[in-house]
DNA sequence: TAAATATATGAGCATATGTTCATATATTGA
DNA sequence: TCAATATATGAACATATGCTCATATATTTA
């Protein structure tokens, strides 16, 4: 029925995490930790949206959805495509996506 | 080799996020965004601890853990266990726990 | 019951974060 | 080139966050 995910243990690599690993790994949770950052890319999911796009949808205000953007496209979990003076922005990290995914499932099923 | 971990699509169910949904879904990767709590919880990886030997074994004022406990307490992503004075700690939500080790995973090999 | 040990808690502080407002920049078409 | 449209940016502000210090609480043992 496909709304399936992975529930498979996950094996400990190291169990010292050096200064970068949890640099990065806090900065991805952080990007995920804010409920306009998880609407903007929640949408994401269902394809391509101007910055525009996003702001009505979401009911945002212009400059919000730009500066949240900006934080995401820093840590390359969007791009984005130009089309005249409009920016088309998707999602950009496979893996990421996948995490919010997983959290907004096991939300919704608990 | 056992260091594998999901890879799998994840399917959406729904493309409206309420807001408890959003709000469980912030907080969940909140706990998950911060270095400290990120070590706590790598460490809970590998078993049991009292407050005293995770501030020992991670360099941290034994004030700092108790309340990072207190906040990883009330999301019920750790449980302890009483003897005598001594708490000891251990993890208590496999598939945060699970969120983590992937994002740990992912940013290693990558 | 008093001392020792382990942990929890609250106040205070510095810093980080997210939004808004005003304005700058960039692209297109007349 | 100028006006219109879309987006980006910076400053300012209020709030949130995480750490430290001092102290409170709880359990055990002498």
């Amino acid at each position: 029925m496909s709304m399936d995910f992975e529930k498979k243990e996950v094996s400990v690599t190291s169990s010292r995490l050096d200064e970068e690993t949890l640099f990065v790994v806090s900065q991805t949770f952080k990007a995920l930790s804010d409920p306009t950052r998880i609407r903007i890319l929640n949408l994401l999911c269902s394809g391509e949206y101007s910055v525009n796009d996003l702001a009505e949808k979401l009911n945002l205000g212009q400059s919000t959805v730009s500066h949240q953007l900006r934080f995401l496209k820093q840590l390359r979990l969007v791009k984005y495509r130009r089309a005249g003076t409009t920016l088309y922005y998707s999602e950009d990290d496979n893996h990421v996506m996948n995490l919010l995914k997983q959290a907004i499932e096991h939300a919704i099923h608990h």
